[in-house]
DNA sequence: ACACTAAGTTTTAAGTTGCAACTCAAAACT
DNA sequence: AGTTTTGAGTTGCAACTTAAAACTTAGTGT
């Protein structure tokens, strides 16, 4: 069993639960072969180069964590599927906005092929923090608010 | 070997690129941590409860990669400013989809404080994959293209 | 001079990862 | 039916990484 992480100074955050169950090294890099499409465990194994044993580990958190759905296949009762589940489908945000950093910010390599929207094959956007009203944000144009205030200010 | 290749090419994504450096454990609470305003190794260590051997050796890394950047302070020498670059900013889109989606699926507590626009104290909204004309995408409207294909479509 | 603080090292124990070899059940040949 | 192959894991063990606490080194404040 892994270690929790604990002690924040604000300790409201979703983050240390978030990594709680993606914060392993080859999370990220399993979960984007299941949105890959690919759900079965040789060619995960084959197509990541990850050993077995972490591999078998790292299946069993995501199911544990639901991000994964573990099913015996009905055609060949020694498969198995690995299926994304919502909460896992929902991780996609995160992802894209980690490979557009590294995209950037990486080798410098413009990489291809290129992320888009299937019914027009346009690029989609860079990931952005945006206000209420669709305006990008940077970290400079953030607050943390209250609960309280942010209700008081409502009302008005 | 010769087998059918499935297209998981690292060369051609920024995910592993992205994870070389940001794929270790505590990474993301020291980004967040920067994030919050704390600039030294003193405030981070009693802060987050990470062992000063690893702190030192993942602001070191986060420096390498250039994430963060160290400077002496020079009002007090025993100082060091360990403070976010252009580099390290930007992964701030990465970091709040990851803490949204913590706080949806995760303990299920609604976070507080909130993540505000500064401007007018509206909370920022959930971070999304957008279409080039800004529709909210999910995983089954996406789709690879590539770039040579996609050129041939602009021209259209 | 003295104690104290900031930012690290060092040491040693405990836990994790990676590789290769092995198991075990179900399916496919022969 | 008997053998081989495939899929999905275990197991054993060496190499590496992490954690906790004590130690170091330079700079400060008194």
């Amino acid at each position: 069993m892994g270690k929790l992480i604990e002690r924040l100074d604000d300790d409201e955050c979703g983050l240390p639960c978030a990594l709680e169950a993606m914060g392993e090294r080859w999370s990220f890099m399993i979960l984007r072969a299941a949105f890959n499409g690919l759900k079965h465990f040789e060619e995960m194994q084959s197509s990541l180069g990850i050993a077995r044993n972490i591999l078998a580990n790292r299946l069993g958190r995501l199911v544990e964590s639901e991000i994964l759905e573990r099913t015996p296949c009905p055609d060949d009762r020694r498969k198995i599927e690995y299926r994304l589940t919502e909460k896992g489908e929902a991780l996609l945000p995160a992802m894209i906005a980690l490979r557009q950093w590294g995209e950037r910010f990486g080798t410098g390599i413009p990489s291809n092929p290129v992320l888009c929207d299937a019914r027009d094959h346009l690029p989609v956007r860079s990931i952005s923090v945006l206000s209420h009203d669709g305006r990008p944000l940077d970290w400079h144009d953030l607050q943390w608010v209250d609960q309280s205030e942010l209700i008081a200010e409502a009302a008005e």
